[in-house]
DNA sequence: CTTGGAATGTCAACAACACTGACTTAAACT
DNA sequence: AGTTTAAGTCAGTGTTGTTGACATTCCAAG
């Protein structure tokens, strides 16, 4: 490990040869790029005094409306604990609205109310607004490469939450 | 805005048609791989009692080894007193060296210790692997999108950081 | 040569957000 | 009735970010 250009050849594969510097400038690459991608959302969720974490919050409840707790954990991978505090301010400033099961009446459904609703708005469009211009730099092909990649790059397990909400309208 | 199907269509342009729940993927894909791309860090750093940022540190120490503090500064995005409270137990512990600066003593030029570049050197082919793997699964011409979308997505001052070290050695 | 401003880096205190662990309440299952 | 599951709460801790105040060094104007 770690002699300079060697790596890559370790499984002996003959389809794609990646120099160690190669990926390092992929992991910069997406360390940057991240810093892009949250920077927008990141501003104005600072006007109103809220976190990353109330986005992604937002955005999944958007995504799923009527979700439970409990996924909402799995797919935010946090501790009970943390998305608690995130989603009883949400819920106490009328971005959330949770809603007793009917069936089984434990569960607490999420749902986004209209001010919710128009802020979860505002994040994803300029999100959007950069994904878009990003997409449209790069190209058709570009952006189909980079799905693959980032699918790849995904924990099993992630990947499967990931799958679950894609497949609903695509 | 978020009028559902109708983004992508502001610019006119014929080119690229994107929808809006097309690039709510690309939105979610990014978020659920970045997670899986500091996973493996993530789990070494936590043995030695270490968080992302001392990774991010170490990382770029490597990369340019003798940088200075400020410089340092605008490649993290970060304060300088953040950045000092990493610095400081990294140096403590051994694993960077500060040295006062020879023709202007005021800057404190940053190497990595020995012990310094073997936890580095651990931490980055973990990394490595995890987009070795990827890069392989999706194939040459993936891996060029997914560099090209990236780098679209950053803001041109991080671009900037970017270029200057990746233009180093390519 | 001195003085004052700019640049560099350090120290201290505080806020946001994640974590663990222990516990309560309510409903469902067996 | 007893166990499990879903959700929420309280207390404590750690990392990482912030602002504000401060020390040192350099440089240039007077």
């Amino acid at each position: 490990m770690a002699d300079g250009k060697a790596g890559g050849t370790k499984g002996g594969e003959a389809l794609l040869f990646l120099t160690d510097e190669q990926l390092r400038k992929g992991i910069e690459a997406m360390f940057f790029a991240y810093r892009g991608f949250t920077a927008d959302p990141d501003r104005i969720l600072e006007k109103h005094g809220y976190g990353r974490a109330h986005h992604r919050a937002l955005h999944f409840i958007s995504r799923a409306p009527g979700t439970n707790v409990n996924n909402l954990l799995g797919i935010l991978g946090v501790t009970k604990q943390s998305l608690n505090r995130v989603l009883r301010t949400l819920i106490e400033d009328g971005l959330v609205e949770s809603r007793v099961g009917v069936q089984d009446k434990r569960e607490r459904h999420l749902y986004l109310t209209e001010k919710g609703k128009v802020l979860e708005s505002e994040i994803a469009e300029v999100q959007r607004a950069r994904m878009r211009a990003a997409y449209r730099e790069a190209g058709h092909e570009a952006v189909s490469g980079f799905r693959q990649v980032l699918e790849a790059m995904m924990d099993p397990d992630q990947a499967a939450f990931f799958n679950a909400l894609s497949g609903k309208e695509e």
